[in-house]
DNA sequence: AACTCGCTCAACCGCGATCCC
DNA sequence: GGGGATCGCGGTTGAGCGAGT
C-alpha cells in the first residue's frame, strides 16, 4: 500500500499552531463539519486570500490529518483542561487495569484491545482526550501505581505516590498555573475574549523573546481555556476594531476576498459567518 | 547567576483498520 | 475483489519551563 504523502512533502506546515490557523479551522468546522480532514485545508484556504487581501499572511496549509488532531485534542467544544480530579485519576488507573487485562477474549487479540485503552478510558470521561490521558498515564498515574526507585535514586524529582492531593502539590501547582505553550512559547491558545487586533499587536514578554499574542492578564484569567463558541469567533474576530487596524471594512474585506477567490463555496461560507455574527445583512 | 535535570504535554509519526471507487 | 485514500489509534519526541544545585 502507498502511505498517503506526509505534510512535510507537501509544502504543508507543521508544528504548534498559531492562533489564527486555529481560528481558520474552528470557523470551517462550525461551518462544515468535521467529516472529511482531508477536504478541509483545500477549502478552508479559501480563507487565505481574503485574509491576505488584507495583509494578514496567514492560511491553513495543514493536512487533514495535522487538523483532525488539533481539532479532537485541543479545539473541539467541551474539552476540559486544567487538573484531573481525584475521580477522574482513580477512574483512568482502574479502567486501564480493566482494559489491560482484557486479553482472555477469543474474537480479539491483546494487541488489538490494547490499541483500543486509551479511546476507551477517553470516552468513559467527558471532555478528556485519549491523548491527555495517554500523557496523564505516563507522566505519574503509570508511576502512582508502579513506585519507581527512580524517586528515591533522585531527590530532585517530584514525589509521585500522591499526586495533587500530597507531597507532589509543588508539582501540580506549576501544573495548574503552567501556561499552555501551544500557540506563544509562553501564553497559549488565544482566548476567545481577545480580538484578533489584540492579538497582533500586544508586545510580547516572554523570556524566550519570540513573538507572544497573549497579554499576561488574559492567562490569569484562563486557567482553563474555554471551547469556542461561534458567536465569540465572530464577536472577537471580526470586530471593528480589527477592520481599523487594517483600514478596511466589512463590505470591502468580503468584496476583496469575493475577487481573490473567485470560489462560490468561499464567499457563501463567509457570508454565512458574517451573517451569523450580525455583520452583514 | 548560570547551569543541569526532570516534568509536562502538544504535536508528530507510523501503522492497522476501514472506506470507497 | 483489489488497491488507493482516509481515519483513528498508541507510541514517541522535543521545546519550554521550573526547581534544584
Amino acid at each position: 500500500m502507498v502511505r498517503a504523502p506526509c505534510c512535510s512533502n507537501m509544502g504543508l506546515k507543521k508544528g504548534p499552531w498559531t492562533p489564527e490557523e486555529d481560528r481558520l479551522l474552528i470557523s470551517y468546522v462550525e461551518k462544515h463539519g468535521h467529516e472529511n480532514w482531508r477536504a478541509l485545508p483545500k477549502q478552508a484556504a479559501n480563507a487565505f486570500f481574503w485574509h491576505d487581501s488584507i495583509s494578514v499572511s496567514v492560511g491553513l496549509l495543514r493536512c487533514g490529518k495535522s487538523c483532525r488532531l488539533r481539532w479532537t485534542n485541543y479545539l473541539r467544544p467541551g474539552i476540559k483542561r486544567g487538573n484531573y480530579t481525584m475521580e477522574e485519576e482513580e477512574t483512568i488507573i482502574n479502567l486501564h487495569e480493566t482494559l489491560g487485562n482484557r486479553t482472555n477474549i477469543a474474537w480479539q487479540t491483546k494487541e488489538v484491545l490494547d490499541s483500543r485503552r486509551w479511546s476507551e478510558i477517553a470516552s468513559k470521561l467527558p471532555g478528556r482526550t485519549d491523548n491527555e490521558i495517554k500523557n496523564v498515564w505516563h507522566t505519574h498515574l503509570k508511576k502512582r501505581i508502579k513506585p519507581t526507585q527512580t524517586v528515591q535514586d533522585s531527590p530532585r524529582k517530584c514525589q509521585i505516590d500522591t499526586p495533587k492531593f500530597g507531597s507532589k502539590a509543588k508539582a501540580i501547582d506549576r501544573k495548574a498555573t503552567r501556561k499552555p505553550k501551544l500557540d506563544c512559547p509562553s501564553h497559549g491558545p488565544p482566548s476567545p475574549s481577545q480580538s484578533l487586533s489584540e492579538t497582533l499587536t500586544t508586545p510580547c514578554t516572554n523570556s524566550s523573546n519570540k513573538m507572544c499574542e497573549t497579554s499576561n492578564e488574559d492567562i490569569k484569567e484562563e486557567a482553563i481555556v474555554t471551547p469556542y463558541e461561534l458567536s465569540d469567533i465572530d464577536d472577537n474576530i471580526w470586530s471593528d476594531a480589527f477592520f481599523a487596524d487594517y483600514g478596511t471594512s466589512w463590505d470591502d474585506s468580503l468584496a476583496s476576498f469575493c475577487s481573490f477567490s473567485g470560489n462560490e463555496d468561499g464567499i457563501d461560507f463567509w457570508m454565512q459567518v458574517f451573517m451569523e455574527a450580525g455583520d452583514l445583512s
